[in-house]
DNA sequence: TTTTTTATTTAGACAATAGTAAAATAATTC
DNA sequence: GAATTATTTTACTATTGTCTAAATAAAAAA
């Protein structure tokens, strides 16, 4: 079995593929570890045949990586989902236990779960659920601060990264799924008033720019 | 966190206690590894004031120690019971998947799916799961090889040691709760004709050695 | 009780994993 | 071309868990 590092490297690298090119710094930022770490582990990785890593030249997946990596997001966002439907965890919660499982979980309980759910495509925070195949849908990416007043706009998805903010989203209803319509936004990256469930709310800019939305059609 | 071999010999250490002063020797058999790796541990364990060790004379969890082995068993047999019940997993396969995750699950989850499980005192092998406080209710020690012809007993309890007779066990479904009535027994360790489900069948002394059972009542 | 055997511990070592700081070097930007 | 930034190299640390061989203690046998 790969080590809990190594995964954790390989799910790092590959959300930062997304976003450009990934270095050296770039893992050790998102990891908080040194530089030189990096490179240590980067080596591990070639040698593993998990990266395709030339010194100053940043790194990239191989296949094999990927594999790997589609794996493990793809555990991790199936955990969230099951521990939040099946097992009643609350949303602010179902981050940590899936990190610390997603690692463990045999392919054939994920494949189970997976079924249990009805072969779901997004998970609790409305990211995509990748398919044992490695196949994954596209993700919403436009955030409700870009929205102009008058739009009615359905959430997609809503930033995981902040426990604390997971738990603001929850107490709101601010969800995967919930409509809501923009009627006021104040100047320099002010706050959005949005009608909710048929109340007026405020929600700051940094809220608004940790959820998704698309326009409800 | 406690690593997995702490949690492993722990485990083991309470499991051996149950039959006698548990020894270098017998954790080194048991777990397959040199007496002297089990003296190393053996004093990391003490230092962690998991264990009472005193060189030659065997060793002793503590309370804290206790607990902890209490905690993984617990973790262990409900993860078993639930794998079972609610995802499915056949009865061969549900050791192996509780083994990884009984040290990597939060106490938080185990106590929901304790809940969802109705509170159940016995594991899909019959053995006993420990409450959260540490009681553990008796198991049946008495196995099916010494009961005798004309009996009508209950299975209790199977042993979950080797995957291949579970398998035999589930496909037989001479599992925890079956009623079998004792129709002949062979001398000298010779197989057992019982009646199960309405059918003659007859298992062999190795098989019998490893269901326990109590008289119907 | 002495001897032998067995159990246990000590000593010394290894390998894997994952990290660090400081110095050197390469790449990029000014 | 010089200065800055990014990256790598070097040399080290710490933990974890294991091992073999030698020494020692305890138990069993003579």
């Amino acid at each position: 079995m790969l080590s809990q590092a190594v995964q954790d490297y390989l799910k790092t690298i590959y959300k930062l593929e997304v976003k450009g090119p990934v270095s050296t710094t770039r893992i050790a930022k998102e990891l908080s570890i040194s530089g030189a770490s990096v490179t240590g582990m980067l080596k591990r990785l070639s040698t593993m045949s998990l990266v395709d890593y030339n010194s100053y030249k940043g790194v990239k997946l191989t296949e094999s990586g990927r594999k790997f990596a589609l794996e493990i997001i793809r555990n991790h966002r199936l955990l969230e989902l099951y521990l939040k439907e099946m097992i009643g965890f609350p949303l602010e919660k179902v981050h940590e236990e899936a990190c610390r499982l997603e690692h463990y979980v045999s392919e054939e309980f994920i494949s189970r779960i997976d079924e249990l759910l009805g072969f779901p495509h997004f998970d609790p925070h409305g990211h995509p659920i990748p398919t044992d195949s490695g196949d994954i849908p596209e993700l919403e990416k436009t955030p409700l601060s870009e929205f102009d007043p008058g739009e009615n706009v359905i959430i997609k998805r809503i930033a995981d990264t902040d426990a604390e903010m997971l738990a603001y989203f929850e107490k709101m209803k601010l969800v995967p799924g919930a409509k809501i319509k923009i009627l006021e936004k104040a100047p320099f990256n002010g706050p959005i008033t949005i009608e909710h469930l048929g109340n007026k709310e405020i929600v700051g800019n940094e809220i608004a720019r940790n959820i998704f939305v698309s326009v409800a059609g």
